[in-house]
DNA sequence: TTAGGGTTAG
């Protein structure tokens, strides 16, 4: 346009900044920003907000604000400044800027303004991203005065903020208030249940829009494949991994990922390596997920092999990749293995092992009869120990016929949790198994005082 | 012109 000598006007640059946002083209965005300039664009509100947006999308929040702070100057009443204000908000949202976003939000409330749906949304983003349900509900309280609660974004968000924070009754009430629910409501709702542990309800919410023939999407997919993996419902994992093949939803690396991590929960293992070995796309979630499903399925060596892989091509391990290969070697026995890999994490790879990669080494040591190197470990680490470290311990002490250790144990694990009737329960089959049969006794008694521990539940896969 | 969703652990 600007070649054939076509004027640009205040519609041309808000959408050539939208495409330079969305393709996060800086050079080109300032450019434009440049044309905005000469053309004497800089006060006009949808300009300035879509500058706002192009700078922010493509992570320079501070140009974001320079650009705001000179046209909130220039405009001392809010007229004429909400969609401006809107764009700040979202680039402090996007950008993480969530304490940023917050006192914007309360500056525009206090100016008396009158705050939109877009303004709704990016507040409602900034309460879940703060986990602050309190502040939430705050904010529902003005979205419902204000009319916006049946909106459909609005509403969406809404339900994304229950359904994150506990509440799947507010979520789904909201959910079938709602006039239109589009894909995000669904998915939102869908991901609130897998969260929330309502694993047969997000299945069935899944059959429903298949059933009712709605579009589904990658992203619902990961959601619904945990709710599988969670049910170990091999046969609707199955079905859902069918129904991506028809729907060319395969090809997606998160969804590969959790295909895979479905197949090895469900104890599938071999699946799950087929599919990580035709996969091209693998980032190291997927990595970590193999590594980790091996290991959950008894292949440590497998596992300890897969981690070397990743490594080798060039991917950085985290936290949860190193749980998951040391893991592996804590079921499998891999003393020496699990030493060098642990000792790696800090030194080869700059990650402080956390508490749990410690119970990891420790619970090793001790059920290979390693008493004094997990002794050591313990004394060593830069943690307290806590009840599930002396737990394995007492276990092993179990296993080994060690009765010199149990006294101290049991006078750790009553002092970090006296009341716990599992703790006892622990205690007495230790006792047991040493054949301290009058400690155990006492200690039975004992449970009965403190309250009976909770029995144990198994589950099995219900076929609808 | 400004707003919303997914994967790996314990």
């Amino acid at each position: 346009m600007h070649r054939q000598g076509l004027k640009l006007d205040g519609y041309t640059f808000p959408c050539a900044l939208k495409a330079c946002g969305c393709l996060g083209l800086l050079v080109m965005g300032k450019q434009t920003h440049g044309y905005v300039v000469k053309y004497g664009f800089e006060s006009c509100q949808f300009t300035v907000s879509a500058l706002v947006d192009m700078y922010a999308s493509c992570n320079e929040l501070e140009e974001a604000v320079k650009l705001f702070d000179q046209y909130s100057r220039c405009r001392a009443s809010g007229h004429d400044s909400l969609v401006v204000w809107n764009s700040m908000l979202s680039g402090y949202v996007v950008n993480e800027h969530n304490i940023a976003a917050i006192n914007l939000v309360s500056q525009i409330h206090s100016s008396g303004a009158h705050i939109d749906s877009y303004t709704f949304s990016s507040a409602l983003k900034v309460c879940i991203n703060l986990h602050n349900l309190r502040l939430g509900l705050q904010v529902h309280g003005l979205v419902v005065t204000s009319g916006y609660e049946l909106d459909y974004i609005v509403g969406s968000i809404l339900i994304d903020l229950y359904a994150k924070h506990g509440n799947i009754n507010h979520a789904l009430g909201l959910f079938h208030r709602l006039a239109k629910k589009d894909i995000i409501a669904w998915s939102g709702l869908i991901a609130g249940c897998v969260k929330l542990g309502f694993n047969l309800l997000a299945f069935l919410l899944f059959r429903d829009m298949v059933n009712l023939d709605l579009k589904v999407d990658q992203f619902i997919i990961p959601s619904v494949l945990k709710a599988c993996s969670s049910l170990v419902g091999l046969r609707s994992g199955k079905q859902v991994h069918a129904f991506c093949l028809k729907k060319g939803l395969e090809s997606e690396g998160v969804t590969m990922t959790s295909l895979i991590d479905m197949y090895s929960k469900c104890g599938e293992i071999e699946d799950g390596i087929d599919l990580f070995n035709n996969t091209s796309e693998r980032d190291f979630v997927c990595w970590t997920g193999i590594i980790v499903g091996c290991g959950k399925n008894g292949r440590a060596a497998e596992a300890i092999r897969f981690f070397q892989e990743m490594i080798q091509s060039g991917l950085k391990p985290n936290e949860i990749t190193f749980l998951g290969v040391l893991s592996a070697c804590r079921h499998g026995g891999l003393v020496h293995e699990a030493w060098t890999i642990f000792k790696s994490m800090k030194t080869e790879h700059g990650l402080e092992p956390q508490l749990e990669h410690y119970y990891c080494m420790i619970d090793l040591l001790a059920q290979v009869g390693c008493f004094e190197e997990a002794e050591k470990l313990i004394a060593d680490m830069p943690f307290e120990p806590n009840e599930i470290i002396w737990g394995s311990l007492l276990g092993a002490c179990g296993t080994h016929k060690n009765t010199e250790l149990i006294a101290f144990i049991t006078e750790c694990l009553l002092a970090t949790s006296p009341e716990d009737p599992s703790i006892f329960v622990a205690l007495s089959n230790v006792y047991a198994a040493v054949g301290m049969w009058d400690d155990s006794s006492k200690l039975r008694k004992a449970i009965k005082e403190v309250g009976m521990k909770e029995a144990g539940k198994s589950w099995i896969e219900i076929t609808t």
